[in-house]
DNA sequence: GCTACACCTTCCCATCATTGGAAGGTCAAG
DNA sequence: CTTGACCTTCCAATGATGGGAAGGTGTAGC
């Protein structure tokens, strides 16, 4: 199987699976006698795993380190929960600080006319204000 | 105001407050004679209300259109409220894209022992998986 | 065999916002 | 006059992905 083949089949894109591939999250598969990537359905399992993960909000490090605990079999389990507890708790702290950003400016909106006035007190609040988070 | 005071003053970092300037987010400050960047009081307030539009999840380039509204002591408040709606919506979607994945991965963990055992399905589950989408 | 076309290769660049650092100039205090 | 804090510009990196150029390969039709 080509690198397109398994880019078809696995949701991840060519351009993905060669920078996979380059920081070492993937191994190099095999080649064929011209320099193409070949690939098995064991690579295309392992993309598949990957794309997922990434879709969990997992980072490509943290894609990196379960996939070192789904290779292992010997692993705890609890490894494996506790990362993604962790991984729950900084979901949904960044949901939360978008929701409070999305509260704030409901809020801010809600007291402008939103008519042809020029008087509206979301930037004048913007302004004025001395301090917020940064965060998500 | 030296640059330095100026970032102390609005919360800006001074590389960001140069980079601010760089791509024009930002006018041009004045110079001393040996070059250095000096602010008054309205730059700092200018600054503040970048800080503040970012901290409230605006990009660079909305918050330019917000300065620009800001600015415009004639602007229709429908064009501001409309821009604070539309952003707030596209923070709504995002947290709750987080929070599906977060509920998700809860999900998957709530198998797992979570002891010292191997097992857990938290793994399998995540390559076996076909589809899922990806966003936030 | 030749041509067209789809696919592959590597390499570089862009994004978005921010941080870091190097190399060198300036200012104020001691 | 030195020291140290500040300033200047320039270059590079981050994380994850997309875009594209320049050139090689594989296959189908003629």
């Amino acid at each position: 199987m080509n690198i397109g083949q398994a880019a078809e089949a696995s949701g991840v894109s060519a351009k993905m699976i060669r920078y996979y591939e380059e920081i070492a999250l993937i191994p190099p598969p095999a080649r064929s006698q011209s320099g193409y990537r070949v690939y098995g359905e064991d690579d295309v399992h392992t993309l598949r795993f990957v794309r997922r993960a990434r879709s969990l909000g997992f980072s490509i490090e943290e894609t990196g380190a379960l996939l070192a605990l789904w290779r292992d079999r010997s692993r705890a389990s609890a490894d494996v929960k506790a990362m993604a507890l962790k991984h729950v708790a900084e979901l949904e702290e960044k949901a939360a600080a978008l929701k409070a950003m999305a509260k704030t400016l409901r809020h801010l909106a809600s007291h402008c006319h939103g008519d042809g006035r020029p008087d509206c007190p979301i930037l004048d609040e913007i302004g004025s204000q001395g301090s917020a988070q940064q965060s998500a």
